[in-house]
DNA sequence: CGAGGCCTTGACCGCGGTCAATGCCCGTGG
DNA sequence: CCACGGGCATTGACCGCGGTCAAGGCCTCG
């Protein structure tokens, strides 16, 4: 199996060596999913973190209506999980579903500990990369809280021109809380600004 | 010094037995602070977690309006702290200050690493509270995305019985991400939903 | 060529924001 | 002990952003 990005990532974020890496190697999971397969659906257990080796996730929960409201997409190099779930072993309220088809490494908390006996350092890096995660979620909240569907569109556009890219802009609409109807009207009058100016 | 809440969560959630405790006690440094006082203000370095031991914090931000965005309160036993001013040594967005005269414990990464020595379980004990704290974010991101005031507030006053009590309503509101006149009035309306039934 | 998914546009409406006035509570000083 | 002032909560009038509903356009794919 040929993994390059999950590789990258245990080497520079993870703090292995190359030999460390092949020792673990042979303990990696996969899970291929098509376009709308579900890797985790409410009322389940999640059993894992899925890393994303290529494609795009999205992560999701259906509000009482029924609707959709997008608290994550995770493209290449990203980890995606519902982390309660994970760790009290209780049924999840979120679903994860794939954008496009994806690849992904599906990490247990066997693997985190077999990957830490290696090289004590990774739960030191892994932490430090939770805190960072921390650090984004505020930034979301900060942004959900003070500020109009525009600025919180020019900051997706500005944080994840790649991901723009790649997904359908109604789910563009979900992750930054407005309905399609409103994102278009945004975007239409961004585009007016431009030419006045 | 007397500590009674930090050290039954060193012992408690941090895996340490009692004599591990005492061994890294003499480490410990605190930081009493009164209401209105700062612990961080935007545009300075956040040097390090703080623990509260007895009283309430408030951490926000300020928005371009200067309007102040509240993102977290912390009671006893809660850590607050901006993540990425302290991993990332930049200067901070974000503001915590005391809602209520407050003692509080000073942790820093000297003194994680110390107790992370005195016992390697501890490393992973925190972990799991991180993930608690992601998932707990996610959850508020969730609230943010798809429910009204009114279901905000409600969830608000269910998690947080103790915090209502505490704080000023006008910063509950400013939580929820609503003004202190539409929280207001959905109190209001709720109290009139009870009479009828 | 037709069907279905997605984006756009328009008309309408309601939730929540803004601004201003009033009430209430409480601490301070005359 | 009362008068005053400041901070907070409430209420009302008004308004605008964004939601809802419905129609129409534009793709792509079978």
């Amino acid at each position: 199996m040929n993994l390059p990005n999950f590789k990258k990532y245990l080497i520079e974020k993870g703090g292995l060596s190359e030999e460390e890496y092949y020792q673990v190697n042979s303990l990696i999971q996969t899970k291929k999913v098509q376009q709308n397969e579900f890797l985790l659906k409410e009322g389940s257990i999640c059993s894992h973190f899925f890393f994303v080796e290529h494609g795009v996730l999205r992560f999701y929960a259906l509000n009482d209506q029924g609707k959709e409201n997008i608290l994550q997409f995770a493209t290449e190099n990203w980890i995606l999980s519902d982390r309660g779930s994970i760790f009290y072993k209780e049924p999840s309220n979120y679903n994860i579903d794939a954008i496009e088809d994806t690849l992904t490494v599906m990490l247990d908390e066997h693997f985190i500990n077999a990957v830490a006996k290696v090289n004590p350092n990774f739960r030191k890096q892994n932490e430090i990369l939770l805190q960072n995660h921390i650090r984004h979620l505020y930034r979301r909240i900060s942004l959900l809280l003070g500020a109009s569907a525009k600025v919180r569109y020019l900051d997706f556009v500005k944080t994840y021109p790649d991901i723009m890219l790649r997904v359908p802009q109604w789910m563009i609409a979900s992750y930054l809380g407005v309905t399609p109807e409103s994102l278009s009207r945004v975007r239409k009058a961004l585009t007016n600004e431009d030419f006045k100016s």
